[in-house]
This record gives structure tokens, C-alpha cells and sequence, in this order.
RNA sequence: GCCGAGAUGGCCCAGCCCGGUAAGGCGCGAGCCUGGAAAGCUCGUGGCGGCAACGCCUCGGGAGUUCAAAUCUCCCUCUCGGCGCCA
């Protein structure tokens, strides 16, 4: 969330930025009102109880008419104090749901634009390969070599499920493990997280309440099934406050996540869009000075798994409308898939400042007299490992149906080619 | 699931039975002292509102009783221990 100092010093900057992001004002015109009121009456509020702790001090010392005549008189106070309270509980909720529904300021760099349009390409990497034959589709190979099993993923779970088998579950084996492994030597830590998550935990990174919708809710003990390891591994922290030195401090976890994917209906066919995702993603908390630098970092450490693929992909710069809720700038990472000849999105790499922090209560003290300060924190997948999986099999697939394996993920696979 | 114990400022901990300004220690900082340091002493070290003076709030969360609640009553959450169950 953004700090309400900011709101109500420049609410004009707030409605603009609004505007940029596809949001009206409604919540920043109930926010201002509900702040102004909830200001007057605290002060009015306060006086009060300044006067009943100053006659309640005396009261214990006075005796017979005169004390009964105060606590008398106290006990009006003590209503009025209690209206205002009411009041008061009722204008706080209202700012709290007005602040938790606005989204980040979009920082100078990012593109002002409508949709995904509007984005801009910022690099093109990769030779992508002339097939003397016609490259077919991921769903196509993987029905053929009888690695991926869509009817009895259907069967148990549902429509948007799916099951790996024998060289498709191992090459997703694979896939985590090299990713893990090179997040490792990039210096990030592996943590293996809950995929079963807390209310308090989606707040802090922001999917509640605006994504509430996309994720699988667990009425009974209201929990939540992990929508990305973002929400775990950010909210390790949440209450806590850093030593300077204890900064940066950069994750990396693999963890399935989960999505409902309500009212969509593209992207049926195959792994492109499902319900229940593996996925390797890293995490950092950093000094808010240079954040935006890190984010090139991390991007660029998404990247290394990708060239090591030696998958063709491009880099996009999305735009303010339509970057996620928290983000403050935000890079997607596209691989480019032959047998469909379109991109998939396989990572999102973005700086959140201190919005999430804020939200999570995740400071670092600069100096240790000095007052703590929200850290920044990021993300970024590296990568989503189905659509990765299409890639690999689109780009690498042979004219006899079989798929070579990219050289990095021998080691883990102890074989060449995807057989079955 | 049952029983018991607990949750107090950055950390540790007292206060709770018996309601009346949240005590003390550690750490950190500023000052005094010193040739310099240590020790010692003084002050500071949570949030909100306010330009400020200042005021209010803060004892896991919520409700209640009361002139007044860390303290009494009720509900809830989490942590630890024991029992039960169990891959």
C-alpha cells in the first residue's frame, strides 16, 4: 500500500497515476473524505479522554457529593468517547479498504500506456530455427510420446489439471533442478515453503483483495493455496526488522502454484494456461536506495536460464496499464514457441518499492539509534516451468516426433532425446 | 481433538491474585566525566494526530464491566509442553 502521507499530501499525483493505470478515483475520493472526518474527530476524541484521564486521576482522591457528582459526569464523557470510537472504527475501515485497493506508483521509466499494446519490446534474443518441416504444437509431441496425460488429469482433478509422465515428469524434474542450481550460484538461497498460506500472508503482497478471485480459497480454515512463491517467501519476513547489514537478502524457491484462471477460456488446449503450476521464483529484500538497479539484476538472472536453454525469447517493458496491482516497473520475459509461432509469457520480473513492505510490516533499521524504514522488495520467476516446457518441446522437437534435450539438462536427464 | 502454560517497546523481563501515570535490565545513541578509553552518571531510543506547544494511543486480537483495565469477565488467534491420533 502507499503511505497515506503521500495520498493526502499530493492526491492530485494519486489520481493521475490512477488514471494511468486504468483505475477511477472512486477509492481516492472516499479515502480523502474518510481521512478528513477520521482526522477531526481523533483530535476531538483525544481532548475528551485527555479530560476523563485528568478527572479520573482526581476522582480517587476526592470523597462523598464531589465524587459522585464527577463520576457522573465522567460517565457522559465516557459515551461520548464511545460514539466517536464507533464512528471512528467505521472511518478507519474505510481507509484501510480504500489504501489496500490502490495500486503502486509506476516508477518514471515505465511507459504510460492502455493495455498490452502499449508495451514496449526492449530486446530480441535467440536464433529461432527453420524447421524443413512443420513445427507442431507442444500438445501435439507430448500426445505423441504420451508424456503428458490431459483425459486422467482431467479425471482427478479437472479440466485445467494434467499429468506428466515418465520423460515429461522427469524432464520437469530436470527443469527445477537446473533452475534451483543456477539461482544458487547467482547467490540466491533455496527455501522450500507452505504452498498453504494464511490470509495475513496474501495481504502482505498484495493478491488479497484485488486477485481474491484467482486463488483457490480454503473456506473451512481460511487459507489459501499458493498463487506464486511470492507470496510464501515475501511474507517469510513479514513483522520483522533487518539489520543493515542483513541486506540484500535474495531467495529462491520452487513451490507449485496454484490459480483459478475464473471466466478464462483461451489457451485450452495443452500446459499454456492451467490451474496447478510448478514454479522456480526468486525473491529479494533490498536497501531502498538502488532497488530499481537490482531489478536489472534479477532480470538479467532470469535471463541466464533461459540462455542456458538456448530458447529464442524477447524482453518486454510492460506499461502502466498493464503492469500488476504492486509493481512498480515490471519486466516480462517471453519465450518464443514455433509449433503455435507466438510468445509466452515465462517470467515477470518487478520491483514492488516499499508497497509490499509496507503492507507486510518488513523494515531494516539504517543505523542502529536510527528509526526503521520499509525495505524494498522484488520478484521475478525463473521461470514458470509449463510454458518452459512448451518451449523446449516446440523449439527441440525432431521430424520424427522425438524432442533432443537442451545440453544443460543432460546432466540432470542421463538422457538426449525425449522418448517417452 | 483434549489438558496445561504462555504472548508486555529492537531484545530480555516485572507488574496481573488485590483496577488508579508500564518498573527494571540488555543493546544502541547523545551528553557529562577523561590526556584518551573503560567504568560511572544524566537524557534519549513504539505508533497516531498536530506547524508547534502538546495530546492521545500502545501490554497477541476483539467485545464487555468500570469514573478508570496490562490487571476483572467473555470470545478468538498464535506459540510452547503433555496426552491422543498418525504418514
Amino acid at each position: 500500500m502507499l503511505d497515506v502521507n503521500v495520498i493526502r499530501q499530493d492526491p492530485e499525483m494519486v489520481r493521475k497515476m490512477l488514471r494511468n493505470r486504468n483505475y477511477t478515483d472512486e477509492k481516492l475520493n472516499m479515502f480523502m473524505n474518510a481521512d478528513a472526518e477520521w482526522r477531526m474527530l481523533t483530535e476531538k476524541g483525544n481532548a475528551l479522554r485527555k479530560q476523563r484521564n485528568d478527572v479520573s486521576q482526581m476522582i480517587s482522591k476526592l470523597k462523598g457529593d464531589e465524587k459522585t457528582k464527577k463520576i457522573e459526569e465522567m460517565r457522559l464523557v465516557g459515551d461520548d468517547i464511545k460514539n466517536i470510537d464507533v464512528r471512528l472504527a467505521e472511518l478507519d475501515a474505510i481507509r484501510d479498504e480504500c489504501v489496500l485497493n490502490i495500486p503502486n506508483i509506476p516508477h518514471h521509466t515505465v511507459p504510460v500506456g492502455k493495455d498490452s499494446g502499449d508495451n514496449i519490446t526492449v530486446s530480441e534474443h535467440g536464433k529461432r530455427r527453420k524447421f524443413p518441416f512443420r513445427p507442431k504444437e507442444h500438445f501435439e509431441i507430448a500426445e505423441q510420446l504420451d508424456i503428458i496425460d490431459f483425459e486422467r488429469g482431467v479425471k482427478i482433478a479437472g479440466s485445467g489439471f494434467y499429468v506428466l509422465k515418465g520423460d515429461g515428469a522427469r524432464l520437469e524434474r530436470a527443469l527445477i533442478n537446473y533452475m534451483l542450481d543456477m539461482h544458487q550460484d547467482q547467490g540466491y538461497r533455496e527455501v522450500f515453503t507452505p504452498a498453504v498460506i494464511n490470509r495475513s500472508a496474501v495481504i502482505g503482497t498484495g493478491q488479497y483483495p484485488n486477485l481474491k478471485d484467482d486463488m483457490y480459497w480454503l473456506e473451512r480454515d481460511d487459507m489459501w493455496l499458493n498463487p506464486t512463491a511470492e507470496v510464501p517467501v515475501t511474507n517469510l519476513h513479514q513483522d520483522e526488522i533487518f539489520d543493515k547489514d542483513d541486506l540484500p537478502i535474495s531467495y529462491t524457491a520452487y513451490l507449485p502454484s496454484f490459480r483459478r484462471e475464473a471466466g478464462k477460456h483461451s489457451d485450452t488446449r495443452g500446459i499454456v494456461r492451467v490451474h496447478e503450476f510448478n514454479k522456480v521464483e526468486m525473491v529479494k529484500f533490498v536497501h531502498p536506495d538502488g532497488s530499481f538497479d537490482v531489478l536489472e539484476k534479477l532480470r538479467n538472472d532470469a535471463e541466464d536460464v533461459i540462455r542456458g536453454l538456448e530458447l529464442p525469447y524477447r524482453v518486454l517493458l510492460l506499461c502502466t496499464g498493464d503492469m500488476s496491482f504492486a509493481a512498480s516497473k515490471c519486466y516480462d520475459l517471453e519465450l518464443y514457441a514455433p509449433g503455435r509461432d507466438g510468445w509466452l509469457e515465462a517470467s515477470s520480473c518487478s520491483c514492488f518499492t516499499d508497497f509490499q513492505a509496507r503492507r507486510a510490516r518488513i523494515k531494516f533499521r539504517p543505523e542502529p539509534h536510527l528509526k526503521s524504514e520499509f525495505v524494498h522488495t522484488l520478484n521475478g520467476s525463473g521461470l514458470a516451468l509449463p510454458r518452459t516446457m512448451v518451449a523446449i518441446l516446440e523449439n527441440y522437437q525432431n521430424e520424427d516426433g522425438t524432442v533432443d534435450i537442451p545440453k544443460v539438462l543432460r546432466p540432470y536427464m542421463r538422457n538426449q532425446k525425449v522418448m517417452g
